[in-house]
DNA sequence: AGAGTCGGCTAATAGCATTAGCTTCTCTGC
DNA sequence: GCAGAGAAGCTAATGCTATTAGCCGACTCT
């Protein structure tokens, strides 16, 4: 009975090639026991369950588009304030959408659909609010304020932009991913075009703020 | 033996049910025979099998969206075209956002993840586009070219706006519901101010272009 | 009333996760 | 160099899911 040398990263390693053919929702323990050539129970000695595996392979992924996303940010801009954080912005949208369609299966993994409500993930939501973060800082030349106060009318505060841009490029690359263009028309400009759009209206909307 | 009265529609309208508890993910066959007071291979006496459910599922969905944006739509605008535009386009979103957070299951059946590559589900596709449809109209008094021409510059065109417009409003939903706002600054607020945003972006870009 | 269809059932199969308990490999300490 | 301990594999068994096959009672229509 020969051993297979196991550890839990090299399982979550397979668990990572599972979910990139396979989908995050396809990851199952036996796709990766097969991986692995081992029976599906071994993989309990590595790993506490399905559950836990989920989580470790989604914190890899969180941290992974974290490191990601740190790379495009730390270019170093040029010019106004404002083109600073137009360029930062727009190099942070491209690069979430290149990492969701490199890898779709890990790009769901960083979504907090699986773990945001589970009790075991904190380590998780400490490591997605590091890439909340990294958009907060390419934001801080437009000056806005940091958070707004209470009433509808409030101008657009530091937390209402960032959340923002991640709606509208989370969004984006939902329904990329999901075929909900249903049109040929290409998707790659319109991209760019929702970018613009997201740009000239936070100048607008601070200009009159 | 007594018959439990059941029907292709009645079951469907159970599956609906389970969905509303626990999630478009959590359908299954047992839940809804639990619910039908009947065993589970009966189900199959009306569906064709759980994939066929869904589908079933996610066209009444779809369908009931489409109700909701239209019954929304058709309110009587006044004003200036662009004035009826963001009029029209900010109802559309507050219904897609008040459809998704009071059914949540539902609005997982809209999106195309479940059925956009299922080759038998055309039909879904086409009452997605309806919907689509009634925010292109929304969008119609901005007077947009209806798609763009080719090259990277090109100016914002329909096809583009109803792009935006979806990924926006997709995009901050989804994360709201998968609690992927941290802050507990007021989600309801920064929503707004997204398409406070958005509709100025539209006003920028058109009037540059 | 009788025939046929329809809508329920049980039984059986197969894929998944999980637990229990056994075996064997490997490494460490003497 | 060997004994023991612990780690890492295994098989077997349980329970949940979907699905198929085949049975049988109940409604319907003539």
């Amino acid at each position: 009975m020969p051993r297979a040398g196991l550890s839990r990263a090299a399982v979550v390693t397979l668990a990572l090639e599972v979910v990139d053919t396979e989908g995050f929702a396809g990851l199952t323990l036996a796709a990766v026991a097969a991986r692995a050539g081992v029976a599906v129970p071994s993989l309990y000695k590595h790993v506490g369950g399905l559950p836990d595996l989920r989580r470790a392979v989604a914190l890899r992924c969180v941290e992974e588009f974290t490191a990601q996303l740190r790379t495009v940010a730390t270019t170093e801009r040029t010019g106004p304030p404002d083109e600073r954080a137009a360029q930062s912005v727009r190099a942070l949208a491209r690069a979430v959408r290149a990492f969701a369609l490199a890898h779709p299966g890990r790009y769901a993994a960083v979504q907090g659909g699986a773990w945001a409500h589970d009790p075991g993930a904190s380590e998780i939501h400490e490591a997605a609010g590091r890439s909340v973060a990294v958009i907060a800082k390419a934001l801080e030349p437009l000056g806005l304020a940091p958070r707004s106060g209470a009433g509808a009318t409030a101008p657009l505060s530091e937390v209402d932009a960032v959340r923002t841009v991640r709606a509208l490029v989370h969004g984006f690359v939902m329904l990329e991913l999901d075929g909900g263009f249903g049109l040929p028309d290409d998707v790659e400009r319109s991209f760019e075009r929702a970018l613009d759009l997201m740009i000239a209206g936070f100048l607008a909307l601070r200009a009159e703020g």
